[in-house]
DNA sequence: TGAATTATTCAAATCGTTTTAAATTTGGCT
DNA sequence: AGCCAAATTTAAAACGATTTGAATAATTCA
């Protein structure tokens, strides 16, 4: 392996010089930059990245851990979010370090991954209510930005997606297409976005002057066939009522929404609306629904590239930023007006 | 953060003998190691790794390129894997740095890692016939591990299970119990595993003096469904005969095929005997079938270990060993006698 | 007791880079 | 020529561990 000091001897220059023309440090003579870039290049000199870490205390490594639910089934976003985290990270030179939470204590494997010492911070994801790693690794004083945030207003860096805003979207397009009778079919209430959806949904019913009735507002949905047995559910109706249209936290979920329209023999915009939110994942294309699904978009994709920014410069000594991003509205096929039929409000 | 250096200065040692007296070297005073280690102790020494690794040329980092298939659909092994790759490589004070593969070249993501030239060595999966995987890192001169190998007699480090024998047990036992009408419904053929169930299951049903017609020979199936459509095809049989049994690549598989014969009215194991490879994930679990599974059961998670080890050996100056175990024959309810009336060969 | 071992310990080099402080060269100006 | 400032380069220290070769202290043997 080539290093700084055998192209100095080629050079006769010092491995300082050396280092600082490849650095592009403008105190370096132009001529002995191109000079040593020249060099560099035939031999393919490549930096030391340990020698590099040593002495700059940081390691260009963050780690992830990876939650995995009780079942162990793999979470489709953590594939869409590994890919695009890697190649951010990757593009500011820095490695992605995974471990995996199997522990009953959530702060476990963060432990065992500082007490090695060799991450500069951590890319933490799922925030939930009063989130325990928030204030566990800032008295560790280790820098980590939160994809999401655990609350309205925190001080940590973060970046995500307003979810709160995600439901309001979708329920003044559902109000303005006449809708009265919207139901929510949400994920995992444990999580921080699940909550802010539900707020979000609950503010925005009650400022086009409706209601929802709890039995129309159903939580911890996650599959196809979540979405599908809630919605065979609530399309059974109460008092003769049924929703007119549905808002659900994944298309996965709508997918399964349909799926109990259509068993209903209700057609989809004519009899009802569903919208859902889109993470923009490949393997469930909301333009490929019959009919297109009407989302809130925001892919999972796009946040990989601030977050990786976030976290790398807060390692490089920046200040906490906090971005909140609003989901695109796309008003697509599966959203009409109201049936004149079932335009009036729960009994 | 505690250094060697500080712990000789209040013990009067030099920082040499602190380090040997750490790492157990035999030629240091064993009250001197007392002391060392007491004041170690008390001030919470670690070793700084980054400078560790500068002197030994380690990393102790360890790679590992995730495929990702092209519907992106999380593998329900992966987690299973990394969890116990993760926990084992700790083990042995080792991290793991992964990367996804999202180009066409799968050989590009390794290219990347090996440029970033912090990686000790390579933990392969999922061989194909002529890996090209393996001669470009043995090109490159970088230790690797493969688990599973990519052809029947290979000279590189590998820990797998023999998965031609898992096929002859499944059909030796089938043989054994009258079944003359024995279907395999097999995985993905691109891989070597699939390949060589394929020619186990060929080589035994063979040696039992049977044959098995290619249309009761089904490639590539992975969901429960793909087991459910191929067993349903099967039982519709062929000039009046079906199968009488089915050997599965795995427990989802099998799930299919027990769903296919039940929607055929046909009953496990009195009209199908059904046996599977089980390996053993939590969420598909072969003793919670109806009836219990019949399996050759080789834990994923028991691979973890001799790979981690194997790798961290290589790394260390080790010969490159092959290990192949063999999967157990697990006899529960799903596997029973021939029906007497179906007990003929195919027609 | 003195010499020869043996058991401990130490100083210094090493790994490859960055960075500080000092030294050298260059150029401009009087 | 002489002097000052700017431009460029260098030597050396630093990061924190391991390791080599040498030095010192403790023991053994004659």
């Amino acid at each position: 392996m080539a290093t700084l000091k055998q192209i100095g001897a080629e050079l006769g220059l010092s491995a300082a010089t050396v280092s600082r023309a490849l650095n592009g440090f403008p105190e370096v003579n132009k001529q002995t930059v191109e000079r040593v870039r020249e060099v560099a290049d035939r031999i393919g000199y490549r930096p030391n990245r340990i020698a590099q870490r040593l002495v700059t205390g940081r390691s260009n490594m963050v780690g992830m851990i990876i939650k995995i639910r009780a079942d162990m089934s793999a979470d489709q976003t953590f594939f869409e979010m590994l890919t695009g985290l890697t190649a951010a990270l990757g593009a500011r030179d820095v490695d992605l370090v995974l471990a995996v939470d199997q522990d009953d204590d959530p702060l476990q494997p963060y432990r065992k991954l500082i007490e090695r010492d060799i991450l500069d911070g951590f890319l933490l994801n799922a925030p939930v209510p009063d989130d325990p790693r928030i204030a566990f690794l800032r008295e560790k004083n280790i820098p980590f930005v939160m994809h999401g945030q655990s609350a309205p207003d925190v001080d940590y860096a973060c970046y995500g997606i307003d979810n709160a805003a995600v439901s309001e979207d979708a329920v003044r397009l559902l109000s303005s297409l006449g809708h009265k009778r919207i139901a929510l079919i949400n994920g995992q209430a444990r999580y921080t976005y699940a909550a802010d959806r539900l707020r979000g949904f609950r503010q925005a019913v009650k400022a086009e002057g409706l209601t929802t009735p709890d039995p129309f507002i159903a939580q911890d949905a996650e599959t196809e066939n979540d979405g599908y047995t809630k919605a065979l559910e609530m399309l059974a109706g109460r008092d003769g009522a049924r929703p007119t249209a549905f808002v659900c936290a994944s298309t996965l979920i709508a997918a399964g929404v349909m799926r109990a329209a259509k068993d209903r023999g209700l057609t989809v915009p004519e009899d009802v609306s569903v919208i859902a939110h889109d993470d923009a994942l490949p393997q469930m294309k909301a333009v490929s629904f019959e009919p297109a699904l009407t989302v809130t978009r925001a892919p999972l994709r796009d946040a990989c590239a601030p977050l990786a920014n976030l976290l790398v410069d807060l390692v490089g000594g920046a200040t906490p930023q906090q971005k909140i991003d609003r989901a695109e509205l796309i008003v697509r096929q599966s959203t009409g007006p109201v049936p004149a039929q079932e335009s009036e409000p729960w009994p």
